[in-house]
DNA sequence: ATAGATGATGTAACCGTTTACTTTCTTGGG
DNA sequence: CCCAAGAAAGTAAACGGTTACATCATCTAT
């Protein structure tokens, strides 16, 4: 038993009243009498009667859709922010509407275009990989626009959401030197990631205050072609401490390196970034900075939300706090 | 400078032509002589226009949004699917509205509230977990939905994609066997995911054939609460193999199991299921089923494009095939 | 040259809401 | 008890497209 979509119409005639009036208990509630309200509910509750997302978003120039924009639902640092997007849209009900980012047969004018096309309300852009068409387009659009876990060049060009992934290299590659470690390698991904160009910024500030020379290897984020590139590499060069800029990374290394016959941690300690399950799933535990990706999430939903509203944000570029969880992959 | 919203009006006025002929050409363009279709995807592109997909969706009664019905973006055989259908519905210029499943502030009744609300022409449902309060809402959409990777009680209910777990299981049970494994574990979701509940069938069925008893530890998908679980069975019980119903569960158990002293694969072999990331960064590799998440994404969505064009469909289930990859975690 | 068929374009109704504006009801003060 | 003001409800015009139908132009066959 199919049921055909209830109109505002007949939730009006059944409840004798106009179809404004029902208009209103579903938007302005205060605005009807207690009485009527209540018997309008009431129908609407028998009629399982839900207001056409379309029709309305058409008729109020707002959709209640935001978009978000995304690379790859794969990577840990996007699929548990959307997690956190989610969970709030849901609560401020807005709908979540998907934008593949650009990529082999999609440009970013095409997503842009596909953008202004759905109306949505406002866009969580949650793509690394910017280019400078992307913010192009973004300064042409008049919707509220998040940047989150990106780093972008230009300061203040668009509300943001990040952690601070300079300072927590930084703050990492100073506890390897602080414990007397002399080559600590950045185990880089190849492509140009805004949020890994940071990273690569903090290790090589502590590196040049302490005074050594940096060693970073730049490879992929896959595992197979990564093992055979670190092992090579690894080969060559002494190291006794390393960085990679994702968990994945870093567990390749980790395993490379014993498998080499090092012993982690003594010969060499290794630290990740994320802390996702991956960390938890190493032999030993790879010790690694925690990006609380959900909350970074839920905050840009937040924010995004504000803008929507129109009412004027707190700070501009939001940096959530990060946290560095030793395990068994560092020394003491 | 912003660039207010082009409608289709001003692009007729451009034109010299009527909106509705500016529909045409943009609709049935082989319907409007080549001179004016040409003047007009003229002041379109000058103009950047784009229709908007809210008002188009009203007066067309299809929204060219599909729903997708997700748990949680962070487990990979969601996000990998996700991408698949993301892949597709692009092409085919469907958009994608996310609706969290039903969890702790959510009801089922919310979810396809939502879902009627939005209007979508479909919907894939990828959510594991369902219950029978989703059965009953589905039947009563009048919409084209996809079961994506879950397996149903009720046979033929709705159009389904899969791989079959079931005989998945059965066959690395079946080689465990062959291979003298006596003691074979098999590791399991505490939460009753129908997938992995076919997976345990197939183990069953193998173990049955061969007349050895099972042993079945449930236990929690987080590492964290895995580890001292499985620890602490494994103290108590004597295994020579362990299947994981998922990657993650049986890295944690190779874990264990090798902290404990046995060499793998020799004393004791471990196999997964999904073929993940981390499946290369356990040391050594997992064995796993290599489940083609990706291609099932797009397949579902193939199908969904499909019934939304209200064609018929070759096979109501489709079992996409899967693979069986050994690594160094079992016996050649 | 002309009727009839066919092709190209225009006209206007409609999709299901929101909301400005108007009308009708209530209510309280004199 | 009446009237003005405020509250409640109704009316109708958007919103930006699609599409059935009407109209006008063009072409073919006689």
């Amino acid at each position: 038993m199919k049921k055909s979509k209830v109109t505002i119409y007949e939730v009006a005639g059944k409840a004798n009243v106009s179809l404004a009036t029902v208009s209103r208990v579903l938007n302005y509630p205060e605005k009807v009498k207690v009485t009527t309200r209540e018997r309008v509910m009431g129908v609407i509750n028998e009629l399982g009667y839900r207001p056409n997302a379309i029709a309305r978003g058409l008729a109020s120039r707002k959709s209640t859709f935001i978009g978000i924009v995304v690379p790859d639902f794969s990577r840990a640092s996007v699929a548990e922010a959307v997690n956190g997007i989610a969970l709030l849209a849901n609560q401020y009900g807005y709908q979540i509407l998907v934008f593949p980012a650009e990529g082999e047969d999609r440009t970013s004018k095409d997503v842009w275009a596909d953008v202004v096309a759905s109306q949505v309300d406002g866009v969580l852009y949650l793509n690394d990989l910017v280019i400078d068409q992307d913010i192009h387009y973004m300064k042409s659009m008049n919707i509220p626009i998040v940047i989150v876990n990106v780093m972008l060049e230009e300061e203040n060009f668009m509300p943001t959401v990040n952690i601070d992934y300079e300072k927590a290299a930084y703050e990492i590659t100073m506890k390897l030197i602080a414990r007397g470690r002399k080559r600590i390698m950045l185990a880089q991904t190849r492509r140009h990631y805004s949020m890994n160009h940071a990273k690569e910024n903090g290790y090589l500030r502590a590196l040049k205050e302490a005074g050594i020379d940096p060693i970073v290897l730049r490879t992929s984020g896959k595992p197979h072609v990564n093992y055979p590139v670190v092992t090579d590499f690894l080969r060559k060069t002494n190291v006794d401490a390393i960085i990679g800029v994702r968990d994945s990374i870093a567990v390749a290394c980790l395993n490379v390196v014993i498998e080499m016959g090092y012993d982690v941690p003594s010969q060499c300690e290794v630290y990740g970034f994320q802390n996702t399950r991956t960390a938890l799933l190493s032999r030993p535990q790879l010790s690694t900075i925690d990006v609380p990706t959900f909350e970074i999430g839920k905050q840009a939903m937040e924010m995004l939300s504000i803008l929507m509203n129109e009412e004027p944000l707190d700070q501009q570029a939001v940096i959530v706090p990060y946290g560095v969880v030793e395990r068994g992959s560092t020394a003491k």
